[in-house]
DNA sequence: AACATATATGAGCATATGTTCATATAATAA
DNA sequence: TTATTATATGAACATATGCTCATATATGTT
């Protein structure tokens, strides 16, 4: 028989990079705030700066940042983008955070 | 009546600053892979570096960050501390998120 | 075409972050 | 006490991050 020792298994480099960027996304005051407002409803670009108070420059930079992760996505009228959120999974840990931010 | 308009409920500041916080301390691979190896076992400073090939310096300055934000503790045995998870909540968000990076 | 509106993008800047090196501290042993 | 081992800490550095400003692009309208 082999050895009893049950060495660490390792995170291997893939998972580790998603996992590591999946909350990095999370990890900005910000990109929660329009992740959440997005959560309760579809928004273009200019409600979402309103909405928060942000620039509209910020926004658009912080959107590109979660079209890339594919946490969010848009549909075009006319000249107006509709974000809307498009990774579930992420929703639930963002929601999951809150709720214990609030309970703890 | 009032107006139906469903206005949108802001974030609170302070649940903004402890969810981004949690997130943050999950979004580096270093730390990532610290609590993922604590999940296994408790860990002295210098199991840690060895079994993750990470300078002395380097687990202990992570392990004081996880430590300021509650998810880590440890037990004195000597000159060496264990050091142990002390956040299943956070274990949970980060197992949901290894397991999802895998099967995505 | 010219213009208006909505959004995207690049550059510049200030701040945050993570690692390393050198050294300090703490507990123990001789 | 001195030496040894384990861990913590501060400073310095390089890189990453997020915001703002100015401007570009894209679509629609006249």
């Amino acid at each position: 028989m082999s050895d009893q020792q049950n060495k660490y298994e390792h995170l291997d480099e893939e998972t580790l990079f998603i996992v590591s960027q999946t909350f990095k996304a999370l990890s900005d005051p910000t990109r929660i705030r329009i992740l959440h407002l997005l959560g309760e409803r579809e928004c273009n670009v200019s409600e979402i700066a309103e909405e928060l108070s942000l620039m509209q420059s910020t926004v658009s930079h912080q959107l590109r940042f979660l079209k890339n992760l594919r946490l969010v996505k848009f549909r075009r009228a006319g000249t107006t983008l509709f974000y809307s959120i498009d990774d579930e999974h992420v929703m639930t840990l963002l929601h999951q955070s809150i709720h214990h931010a609030r309970h703890d």
